[in-house]
RNA sequence: GCGAAAGUGGCGGAACUGGUAGACGCGCUGGACUUAGGAUCCAGUGGCUCGCGCCGUGGGGGUUCGAGUCCCCCCUUUCGCACCA
């Protein structure tokens, strides 16, 4: 009988389903381990590459499961979001129908996979019963002034016609739609996450099991760095102004002062300031630069003289206040002290404008000439000619020029971050609506509690057109005043998908509960998740929410921990090689195309060149394997093997397509070997089975320790020389069933997580009655994995020069007398001096002669 | 520019605390079975000599009886951040 995987895999997954196995009692479990993938966008479009984390994540359910643990694994849907708005412009289709039917193509795919996961705990962000949730955080959020609205430029992205968060922009573009993003000032909805920056920097520590380089851009993110506000005397002013700094020991050095065109002070400054039309329309131009332009390194520095001077506290000196669109308005105070000599930023700025330069750091003993210096010097050193800090080497003259400047009251010691509040508010249709309303005589108004959800109205106009379609529905705006039922609007902007996102993970706890956003006793029983498994794009975004919003709740009481993820995994990506047509841009042309295209004479040479390239497998790109051809022809089972043995799972793969035919033929191998046992008709255990018995063993402890360090690709090479090894006893004219039917059935449960469904079918043929899914997980027997005789290797001078085979365990002597008497040996060792014996019991002889 | 990670056969990749480099698989070569096969099975497969042997983990140095693994310098690639004061 051949191996069949389409009538065998159909089968075994409706037993799984049926049977449940995937359910998980969450009351009752005490030895608990819960595991989770990354909350799934429904974009329909899964594929080969893409399954890699959901196999991964499987294989090592299934692991725990066989070893006892009560294991969850749930699964639930990120279900609203742009690109469901867009295909509703596009389409003419219902955003809410179009995430619906993507549900339903990707669990249908998740079942094709055999992946078990808890459906009983299935939620969905964009069901009413999940966003009330949302809006009831919001609301404690905003009771304790963590949620806040604020006029604020903001990230605007034209093509979506909608704010971005910062985390959102990358290089200057909508990471979405890749446009340009322009600079607005709107109203918006914040979340105050930069009140938790410290916390959420300080966590880090902590997370013992989570990559290095997440943690390390999570932290360049928050951007912590220590320093000192000081003012700035202003006389025109009559008042200082105040800047912060990380070098407060260079400020002898500070020649000049430099604000942000946004610095609230600007207009006072330029007032009476010659010229003073040209820097207002200097000042609107770099306002309204997009952050990209503002950004990019070909603009340069630019900035005017406000014809103003601050006293420089220290050196009692006038000093000129310039405005620099260097200077940003967000960070800091948006305003600096500029020490040409010691930060490039500022050297560059004053060689533009012919600025003094003045050197107060001696790095190694040497003070540069500031005429002749060609860039800063930002090194720590000592400090010279500044005052009562001379003579100290920068981290005390740190110390001491800051409790100067605290002594005499105009500055103190400042911790600043680069992280920015969170901007939640988005003004589209498909997302959570903010429970707020405006009423003329109350204000802003919360909804309470006893009215969520406030529910997203279903009857809306799509048309593409800029504004939130929200607002143009009459009956969701008009609203009466919860507080004195008056006329009132309710607030049309809807919450970012990563509110959705940043808590979800408590709700499949108790995900059907209708009185309270989860259940607190249960959480604290399950949480922190014990694994979760997702891809490196979420470092900062998501991550770092779901890290805030857990401590927002731990504050709250509701939680009893405030890292809710204890280990990470990221798994690398599947990249897949091609060849794109520049003719056809973005066009992923497959191999046997570029095949025929070759082969056809007219094309060659002429008309459009294919490139070469690697890429990520992506809809977006043409390039995916789809999953349904791939089982068709080699079953789900091949497709899990090989793509968790192509590599370590957390570096990014190559797919290969013959490469899979490995995995195929493996399997095929597994089936025919089984095949051949159950035809073996010898009762008796056969000594000549001792090697596969103890390769049987070791096996066991090789594959347990492997995949609970994640090397699968390891644990399944470790699985393929224990069936070559099974196959060569029986080759070798092996008849005894009990020995080999043992060995077989252990392979067949170290296979499982790899490839369930062909192991459940051969585990089913040799006639046990319980599915294997259920069966316990071998133990390996230390006794029988020891080798009765090893192979010593024998190096003269470090060189191999020979092997010698000795019982395990002999004795130094008689394995080195052994080792001299080698022929091959013994002609290295003739007329020479031996020196030295280094013996490695069970490894190796070193026999060192001079 | 700053920061991080990684360089091993034709390819994906093994090698736990320094101890026989190349496990496992793809590909390739030869053979078997076949009308045929791109199906299956068996054998071989780092390079040079193809005899003994020599050389081999990006390059150069060092420590050691012994280095892919540890230390120093350099090169390359990938990723992250990018005027954050």
């Amino acid at each position: 009988m051949p191996y069949e995987p389409g009538k065998i895999e159909p089968k075994w997954q409706q037993r799984w389903a049926g049977e449940k196995v995937a359910e998980v009692d969450v009351a009752d479990a005490t030895d608990k381990f819960y595991m989770l993938n990354m909350f799934p966008y429904p974009s329909g479009d899964l594929h080969v590459g893409h399954g890699r984390n959901y196999i991964l994540g499987d294989a090592l359910y299934r692991f725990l499961r066989m070893q006892g643990r009560a294991a969850l694994n749930p699964m639930g849907w990120d279900a609203f979001g742009l690109p469901a708005e867009n295909a509703a412009i596009k389409r003419g289709i219902h955003p809410g129908e179009w995430t619906r039917n993507n549900i339903i193509r990707e669990k249908e795919q998740f079942l094709r996979w055999g992946i078990l996961y808890d459906w009983s705990k299935e939620i969905a962000s964009c069901d009413p019963a999940y966003y009330r949730w949302n809006q009831w955080l919001f609301l404690r959020l905003y009771e304790k002034g963590l949620a806040y609205r604020g006029k604020a430029p903001v990230n605007w992205c034209p093509g979506c016609q909608t704010v971005l968060a910062n985390e959102q922009v990358i290089e200057g573009k909508c990471e979405r739609c890749g446009s340009e993003v322009e600079q607005r000032e709107l109203e918006q909805w914040f979340f105050r996450i930069t009140e938790y920056a410290d916390r959420l920097d300080a966590g880090l520590d902590a997370l013992a099991h989570w990559p290095e380089k997440v943690k390390l851009m999570q932290r360049n993110w928050i951007g912590r760095s220590i320093g000192a506000d000081v003012e700035f005397p202003v006389p025109s002013l009559g008042r200082p102004i105040v800047i912060f700094t990380t070098r407060p020991d260079t400020i002898f050095g500070a020649t000049f002062m430099v604000l942000a065109p946004e610095h609230p002070d600007v207009p006072d400054l330029i007032r009476d300031a010659a010229g003073r039309e040209e820097i207002e329309g200097w000042i609107v131009r770099v306002k309204n630069l997009s952050a990209l332009q503002r950004q990019s390194e070909q603009e340069g520095k630019e900035g005017r003289f406000t014809g103003k001077v601050a006293i420089n506290p220290f050196t009692g000196e006038e000093i000129p206040i310039w405005l620099g669109n260097f200077v940003l308005p967000q960070y800091g105070t948006g305003a600096i002290m500029s020490v040409p000599a010691h930060d490039q930023r500022d050297f560059e700025f004053a060689r533009q404008y012919d600025l003094p330069i003045r050197v107060v750091v001696a790095v190694d003993g040497v003070i540069p000439d500031p005429a002749a210096m060609t860039e800063a010097v930002s090194n720590d050193g000592v400090s010279v000619d500044s005052g009562l800090i001379s003579g100290l080497q920068s981290p005390k003259a740190i110390e001491t020029i800051i409790d100067e400047i605290e002594r005499r009251g105009i500055g103190k010691r400042m911790v600043r971050y680069r992280l920015r509040d969170w901007l939640i508010s988005r003004q589209r249709y498909w997302g959570t609506p903010i429970p707020i309303v405006y009423c003329s005589s109350c204000g802003t108004v919360p909804v309470p509690d006893a009215a969520l959800p406030v529910e997203l109205p279903l009857d809306v106009p799509f048309t593409g057109r800029e504004g939130n379609p929200l607002a143009m529905v009459a009956s969701f705006v008009d609203v009466a005043c919860p507080s004195c039922d008056g006329p009132a609007r309710r607030e049309t902007d809807t919450m970012d998908t990563f509110v959705d996102s940043s808590w979800y993970y408590l709700r499949f706890i108790s995900p059907h509960d209708d009185e309270r956003i989860f259940d607190t006793a249960l959480v604290n029983r399950w949480l922190p998740v014990d694994q979760y498994i997702g891809g490196i794009e979420h470092a900062i975004l998501h991550l770092l929410y779901a890290r805030f919003i857990c401590r927002a709740l731990y504050d709250m009481e509701l939680v009893a921990f405030e890292e809710p993820f204890a280990r990470l995994f990221n798994q690398g990506m599947i990249t897949k090689e091609g060849y794109r047509d520049p003719a056809e841009n973005m066009t992923w042309v497959p191999l046997a195309e570029v095949e025929f295209r070759e082969s056809m004479p007219y094309r060659k040479g002429s008309g459009s060149r294919l490139v070469p390239e690697i890429g990520k497998m992506s809809k977006s790109r043409f390039n995916v394997v789809p999953p349904d051809d791939l089982i068709a022809r080699f079953g789900a089972d091949t497709e899990r093997v090989y793509t968790l043995f192509i590599a370590p799972p957390e570096k990014e793969a190559a797919w290969s397509d013959e490469g899979v035919i490995g995995a195929w033929r493996f399997l095929n191998r597994v089936w025919a070997a089984g095949e051949q046992i159950l035809t073996l008709t010898d009762d008796e255990s056969d000594p000549a089975a001792a090697r596969m018995i103890r390769k049987t063993h070791q096996t066991i402890d090789a594959v347990t320790r492997r995949i609970g360090r994640f090397e699968m690709n390891t644990a399944i090479s470790a699985i393929m020389e224990l069936s070559n090894s099974i196959g060569d006893y029986l080759n070798g004219g092996g008849r005894s069933r009990p020995d080999a039917g043992g060995s077989y059935r252990t392979l067949l449960q170290l296979l499982h997580p790899f490839a369930p469904h062909v192991t459940e079918e051969l585990w089913e043929m040799f006639g046990r009655a319980e599915m294997i899914v259920t069966s316990r997980w071998p133990v390996a027997d230390r006794e029988l994995m020891q080798e009765d005789v090893v192979t010593i290797a024998i190096q003269v001078n470090g060189k191999l020069r020979g092997e010698i085979e000795v019982p395990a365990g002999s004795p130094e002597e008689m394995v080195g007398s052994k080792a001299k008497a080698h022929p091959k040996v013994a002609q290295y060792l003739e007329g020479k001096d031996l020196v030295k014996t280094i013996h490695v019991p069970g490894k190796l002889v070193n026999l060192v002669v001079r």
